[in-house]
DNA sequence: TGAAAAAAATGTAATTTTTATTATTTTTTG
DNA sequence: CAAAAAATAATAAAAATTACATTTTTTTCA
């Protein structure tokens, strides 16, 4: 479980804003908008999906929420940054999160070759999860 | 410039493949499906663009071709592989190839960790390049 | 506390990107 | 060259995201 998020500075606080960052703590991987709009439904709290993208755009900018896509999907994943880098099962669809992040190790490599200020990252690395390959041994 | 690519066997060998196939080759960073339309448009190769996202598609299946999103952007991105791990400019938009990709020095560590079986992966980096730093310094 | 003003939320419509469909054309193969 | 298979173009449809007009909520401050 994460550490309780605030809204940012300049920003009110409202039911549904606290209700998506709550989703977003509890949520061990990288989501779709929709996914927390169904969320936020089980829960009884009625919130349109417009009010949930706007809200993770205005998080998105302000740096608390990053968002990325996934190998072959066409839409969206938000997570908190923690959450950024993952791995992929191509047979199941299971993520794993990573870490311990391996970046950066390279960043100084990045930046001596490049002269780019680096001021952000993400990884996704896909393959097959241990309990697939065990499906295939048969 | 890259080396020549085939269409994979079991397909076909049209104008219209070759010339997608082609503008990939000659294009530094990844692209989106209606660069190619336009690319090939102004060379007067006439394409549709469902055309290009079929071809995409296979190709993307087939391994000959990657996609990816970039930071912000709601439409997929096209590559050969080499070209799938880049760094992006906040200011300008400029994309610089990460050629040297450090990646595989961590592989033998995230095996080790997860278990998985690594298939592939793609890295992004955000940040400012070095002409749109020395701009800000004024 | 209670308007008035400001900001945010809503639902719907519109836009954008991508995919599916179908009739036509092109490529392959013998 | 003709038949069969595959690919194409054009269009429509679907899916994801954004814009818009209006309503609701929150804040402000007398």
């Amino acid at each position: 479980m994460a550490e309780k998020l605030t809204i940012p500075k300049g920003y009110r606080k409202t039911k549904q804003r606290e209700a998506i960052l709550e989703v977003l703590e509890n949520s061990e991987f990288p989501i779709h908008a929709e996914d927390i709009y169904l969320k936020l439904k089980e829960k009884g709290i009625d919130i349109s999906l417009s009010t949930i993208y706007r809200n993770l755009e205005m998080l998105t900018k302000e740096g608390l929420v990053v968002k990325s896509y996934m190998m072959n999907e066409d839409k969206a994943r938000f997570a908190l940054p923690d959450k950024k880098n993952y791995l992929v099962c191509e047979k199941c669809g299971k993520i794993v999160i990573i870490d311990n992040c391996p970046f950066d190790k390279f960043k100084e490599e990045l930046i001596e070759v490049h002269g780019f200020e680096i001021t952000g990252h993400s990884i996704e690395v896909y393959g097959i999860c241990p309990e697939c390959q065990k499906k295939n041994e048969n």
